[in-house]
DNA sequence: CTCCAGGGGAGAG
DNA sequence: CTCTCCCATGGA
């Protein structure tokens, strides 16, 4: 996809892959906030972007374009993916639907911490959570670049008309917190959860799992407290782009029933099965069916 | 009141 | 290995 990098700054002008409500929408992604028709915003780590969207191009505002060019995944030419998917029935609607979705690249520790809190979850709750712990445990950064003030924002406020936000917090801020405070962020039984994994987890087994290929990914994380296989496969593909894994939740099991007219609740045969079917694409295949089946 | 939300853990078989 | 039941919480 072609786009222009200026100093702060990202110019977007092929819609054609690339639609932020999209993005945002398709159920990868919590600390973010679409205030309305052109005007978005977005937090990942410690960093923080605006969307501007009109009727000829997409502007990515920021501090740091070389972060959010490969956050929003730029590179990737989603053409070339949706042309291989758009043979199969199922899926042509959806990628119509959703034509402008993109996977984005994340920080692999706030994916496993968003996801396990994910677990049998709303996500009105997840965010509420995440923007919370944010805030008690992440750092206050005030924006050096004019940014649009956006009113009822979740996660950016204002302070004499410069922007603030709340960096996610990083892996050793979170292990000040307690199950306790993990509670009041409102994760109920999960809180023990998170905080077991929390206090397990270690930068070098973190970065270690970069290297690793896709079933010693599975397993290296499903060890983890709170994690599943539903769980790993999200974080796998948000975090890592491993492409080869089917994220099952309750909206995929029952897109599942409807289209084969069954009734199963086995997600992992699920899981199986439409791996079977999109191969390296179905993560990708995942997205357009959430998206599209969610909305309606 | 019950049911559900981007499921996983623990125990039983 | 698979199957079942339980899990905190808040909104519908």
């Amino acid at each position: 996809m072609k786009y222009t990098k200026l100093q702060n700054k990202i110019i977007i002008e092929d819609l054609s892959q690339f639609n932020i409500k999209q993005i945002l929408d398709c159920g990868q992604i919590f600390r973010y906030y679409i205030a309305n028709d052109s005007l978005a915003e977005v937090v990942s780590e410690n960093k923080y972007a605006q969307i501007i969207t009109n009727d000829t191009r997409v502007e990515i505002l920021t501090e740091d374009v070389e972060y959010f060019e490969r956050f929003f995944d730029l590179n990737r030419d989603y053409t070339a993916i949706k042309n291989s998917l758009s043979n199969d029935k199922f899926l042509s609607p959806c990628i119509d639907f959703g034509y402008g979705i993109r996977i984005l690249n994340q920080s692999l520790f706030e994916m496993i911490v968003s996801f396990i809190i994910s677990a049998n979850n709303n996500i009105k709750r997840i965010k509420n959570s995440l923007n919370y712990l944010s805030k008690q445990f992440g750092e206050k950064i005030t924006t050096n670049i004019k940014f649009n003030i956006v009113n009822q924002s979740p996660i950016s406020e204002q302070y004499k008309g410069v922007l603030c936000y709340y960096t996610f917090p990083t892996l050793q801020q979170l292990k000040r917190a307690t199950i306790d405070d993990f509670a009041k962020a409102g994760l109920g039984y999960r809180a023990e959860y998170l905080y077991n994994t929390v206090q397990q987890l270690n930068n070098q087994w973190l970065d270690s799992i970069a290297n690793m290929d896709c079933s010693q990914q599975l397993d290296s994380l499903i060890n983890l407290k709170g994690v599943g296989e539903k769980v790993a496969h999200c974080i796998m593909l948000f975090a890592l782009h491993q492409t080869e894994v089917f994220p099952v939740d309750t909206w995929i099991n029952k897109v599942y029933n409807d289209l084969t007219n069954t009734k199963t609740s086995n997600r992992k045969a699920i899981s199986k099965e439409l791996t079977n079917r999109y191969k390296h694409l179905s993560g990708y295949a995942q997205q357009y069916f959430f998206y599209y089946y969610r909305s309606k």
